[in-house]
DNA sequence: ACCTGAACACCGTTCAAGT
DNA sequence: ACCTGAACACCGTTCAAGT
């Protein structure tokens, strides 16, 4: 076990005097100066996507850092708080989007399509922290992964129900909507990031392993070509035109009564 | 690959002979006679189950089988590999269900129904396992959680193909099969077991914790009534009958053309 | 105020020994 | 043949100290 760190850094920590001054003045390249919790937060993202979830001990995102372990605590409860704080800041990514809109100025539909795309970006961009947002314990049971977030559940409810949705319907699409992205989302970024979920890419590369008897299937072996096929974003897109369709159904039908007509 | 046999062992696996021999005699509570594969996954499994997937080191499966941890290492190479045992141990339990067909005898309406409730059944029965099941890397990329065997994508492909799809419409109804009983199963667990992934039920209660400031979310406050409702069983159904009608369009428009007629 | 050294209890894993 | 003791390198976390 070496360090990680696979941008070299070439600048030591400390003095690099040069342009004098008491500040420690931050250095140019990579700045290891006031430490700080989205400091750390964004350094666990980058070591996470780098080196694989498993790789993320406090001791090498503090040497990461340029800082022993033990200063972390500072800023971190803990490691399972830092796990919590690193699904939080990602999950946060998707409020600077500038895609993705927090109100359905332009209608339901494109906000589902805008906030859809937009977690899918960060599941791509982030695919070995991606098993971390499904998986976490929620903080309460409907905050659903992987929208994970009070203000996009308040936004997204928003949304529905200004466009007309009950109170009920816009509940269940939440409930429908969460169950598709989490399902897509997870399967994608397995399927890309060679591994997923609580697991490592040590060193070794063990290629041959298991190699099952394929002859007891051989249907899995004659249609290997087709399955082998990536059709990920194809396949997200159309789930997700499905899921708008049947939404749509259900505001057609269950549009807000009539008043004075109670029933049809 | 083990023995499916999920029908507990009342009896131990050795001899049992009378109750007298130089025989260990296995203890009548708790066995700790023979260690063997199969016995430590279980093992395993129940620990997950009872402890919390974070609570499991090699040491202290080793003292639930009333051993010493390195013990363990004749059985299995490691505890990334014990892990991916116990993915393998808890889908093969569909195997012994007896609800659950190999084939679509039925027709595949049916054989998609009963694979999908034994699938949710294995789920609700080891909340603290499916996370494992859905988030460890398959071994190829086209075993896609949560069906992780070949021997089912097998089964799967086959009733399909055999009920009139074509194999590509067999592989797309595969993978939107997929997709949604990972999304459905690992929200509906997740919801349940409290806790979800690589977590842990430690001790502290710490239920005061982040009483985030609602103020900011009036819907969500005003829906959480709504929104505390467990619909699961509800919606699952709901999103599989969704899904079989669909995959019944795909068949009736798909369904394999006429000879002699090459279009239309 | 912010970081470190040393220490504690615990891990996964190896290997030479015990029986 | 099967299990254990002792050891190694590594972890998360604490706390008294350093600056």
């Amino acid at each position: 076990m070496t360090e990680p760190d696979p941008t070299a850094d070439p600048d030591s920590p400390e003095g690099r005097g040069g342009a004098a001054a008491t500040i420690p003045a931050a250095p140019p390249g990579a700045g290891r100066a006031g430490l700080d919790r989205r400091r750390i937060l964004g350094a666990a993202i980058e070591f996470i996507d780098g080196n694989g979830l498993n790789a993320l001990t406090m001791r090498r995102l503090g040497a990461h850092l340029g800082v022993e372990a033990m200063a972390l605590y500072r800023y971190v409860p803990g490691r399972e708080q830092l796990l919590d704080g690193v699904v939080e800041a990602v999950i946060d990514e998707l409020y600077g989007d500038p895609d993705v809109h927090l109100s359905a100025s332009h209608g339901w539909q494109d906000y589902l399509q805008r906030l859809a795309h937009g977690l899918r970006r960060i599941a791509l961009a982030h695919p070995e922290v991606f098993p971390l947002v499904a998986t976490r314990p929620p903080a309460a049971p409907w905050v659903r992964p992987p929208l994970r977030s009070l203000r996009w559940v308040e936004s997204f409810l928003d949304a529905m129900i200004d466009s007309g949705f009950t109170e009920e319907a816009a509940v269940s699409a939440y409930r429908a909507y969460s169950s598709f992205l989490l399902g897509h989302l997870l399967l994608e970024v397995s399927q890309k990031g060679v591994k997923i979920g609580p697991e490592d890419h040590p060193d070794g590369v063990h290629d041959s392993a298991e190699a099952t008897d394929l002859g007891d299937y051989p249907t899995v072996v004659r249609l290997e070509a087709l399955l082998s096929l990536d059709e990920s974003a194809a396949e997200f897109e159309e789930a997700l035109e499905n899921l708008l369709g049947r939404l749509e159904v259900v505001l057609r039908e269950s549009r807000t009564p009539r008043r004075g007509d109670p029933r049809a």
